[in-house]
RNA sequence: GGAUGGGUGGCCGAGUGGUUGAAGGCACCGGUCUUGAAAACCGGCAGGCGGGCGACCGUCUCGUGGGUUCGAAUCCCACCCCAUCCGCCA
């Protein structure tokens, strides 16, 4: 919002140099000084010319002589074009620097440069630490269900094939997860498209500056790298009716990301895919009502977990930490007993008003009549690539089977354990 | 892929060159009436941007961008989007 950096411009730059940004107040100023300028030059001319428009318009009426104050519009208008032209030219500058830049980060939000400085905020369940464990990989590919080599067949690194067992645990995972929102956390299921265009992917902020970590299409559609692009730009362009506010939206999407400057990193399994499934969680709440959303969001993925049996521990990000459009971020980090440490499972942040100003979603406060920007959350409820992965470690036995979470059994037929004698049926 | 039709305010919908930012209706808000509610009646009700301490003033916007014109929702061009029919297809 410019007019917020109009009036605050020190707290903008200290806002952004709190994300390792250098500051640029002042440049953008002097271009919101120059369009603004223009703009009231522009607007007087136009006045002028409107004035001696509708004086034309009467004098032929009444059938008198105009010749004269055509010849005033003449001259008034020969000087418009030049203007007009600099301030689209300077206006669509401001705009390209503007959707450019980030969310400022919450007063809350812990400093510092990296993922190093990001603060614990609570943790469940007792991390095992024994070095016996075996990594999913390991227990997978013994299995026999868990295949890197067949998928590079098909479609290069970062795909897997998953079979027989293994396979309907991760959809058991999915359908679990999207019960337990729907049935008790209030969300409404969606079932989104996968493909979205242009306008969606710049709402949620991925667009203009993240297309090369996307998937395209031959068509100009984007494959959604979270059902977080879909599930918030539900509410774009709308003025929504603040008596159905807040919404809470639930999708059991896959997911495609480029991974694009992610060369090297996780190479091995599942942890870091072009495609995966996830559910997703989305909050669209009145301004006022985010913080705490954010709370309960973040809550409800930790409800997965804790009925899997999973043991994670709750960080919020570092300002230098945290995603473009995120005003705060918690990330939920499971721990994987084969790699001795906790990894990402679930990033759950609010948005504020940050990614409705880019989708012009609003909303008619009660009472005074002026139309606001809504607030959008999202989070992970959770990643079900990364939650297979944290049953097949925490659930392995030392006879190569993997035991199945009670809550899962119900999706599994009545399958409790994943034997490895059995692995192929 | 072929062929049509269409994009106007929160919604529906009128409007083919001159006080039209836009009739009418619905919804919504306020009031009268009523024990209360409904109905009826009266009034209000688009958004962005700029200027002003302010009551206010100006400007832009009828999908988007150009053009014609003294003047464009209305005429011309390009693009985007939506719908329908035919073909193909899960």
């Amino acid at each position: 919002d410019i007019r917020w950096i109009r009036e605050n411009p020190e707290l903008f730059d200290k806002a952004m140099a709190r994300r390792g940004l250098p500051s640029q107040a002042s440049d953008l100023l002097s271009l919101d000084q120059r369009r603004r300028s223009i703009q009231t030059e522009l607007q007087e001319l136009q006045t002028k010319r409107n004035e001696s428009s509708k004086e034309i318009g009467k004098l032929k009426r009444e059938g008198g002589d105009a010749e004269a104050a055509i010849a005033e519009v003449a001259r008034i208008k020969s000087r418009m074009p030049e203007l007009e032209q600099e301030e689209r030219t300077v206006a669509s500058s401001l705009h390209m620097h503007l959707s450019g830049l980030p969310n400022l980060p919450a007063v809350d939000v812990p400093d510092g440069p990296d993922e190093s400085a990001n603060v614990e905020i609570r943790k469940a369940g007792e991390p095992d630490r024994a070095n016996s464990r075996r990594e999913h990989f390991e227990i997978g590919e013994q299995l026999g269900l868990m295949d890197f080599e067949t998928a590079a067949k098909l479609s290069g690194a970062r795909f897997v094939v998953l079979r027989g067992a293994l396979a309907r645990l991760e959809r058991a995972l999915g359908q679990f997860m999207i019960d337990t929102h729907v049935e008790h956390h209030g969300y409404t299921e969606i079932q989104p498209p996968l493909l979205v265009r242009d306008q969606a992917l710049f709402g949620t902020g991925q667009l203009p500056k993240f297309a090369e970590d996307q998937f395209r299409t031959q068509t100009d559609h984007w494959l959604i790298p979270t059902a977080e692009v879909p599930l918030t730009n539900l509410v774009a362009d709308e003025i929504v009716d603040p008596a159905s506010l807040p919404m809470r939206f639930t999708a059991l999407t896959p997911c495609f990301r480029s991974e694009a400057g992610a060369a090297g990193r996780d190479t091995r399994g599942m942890i870091r895919q072009h495609q995966f499934d996830k559910v997703e969680l989305v909050s669209i709440t009145e301004a006022e009502k985010s913080d705490e959303e954010h709370e309960r969001m973040t809550a409800c993925a930790e409800t997965i977990l804790k009925q899997l049996g999973l043991a994670y521990r709750v960080v919020s990000l570092a300002t230098g930490d945290l995603g473009f459009a995120a005003r705060k971020t918690y990330d939920i980090e499971v721990w994987l007993p084969g790699q001795n440490a906790y990894r990402e499972i679930s990033s759950c942040s609010t948005c504020a008003d940050f990614q409705a100003r880019r989708m012009n979603a609003r909303y008619r406060p009660d009472g005074d009549g002026g139309l606001r920007f809504v607030h959008t959350l999202n989070g992970s409820g959770v990643a079900i690539g990364r939650a297979l992965i944290a049953v097949m470690e925490t659930y392995q036995t030392a006879d190569r089977s993997i035991e199945i979470p009670e809550v899962l059994h119900p999706y599994m037929g009545g399958l409790t354990v994943i034997e490895s004698e059995k692995a192929s049926s």
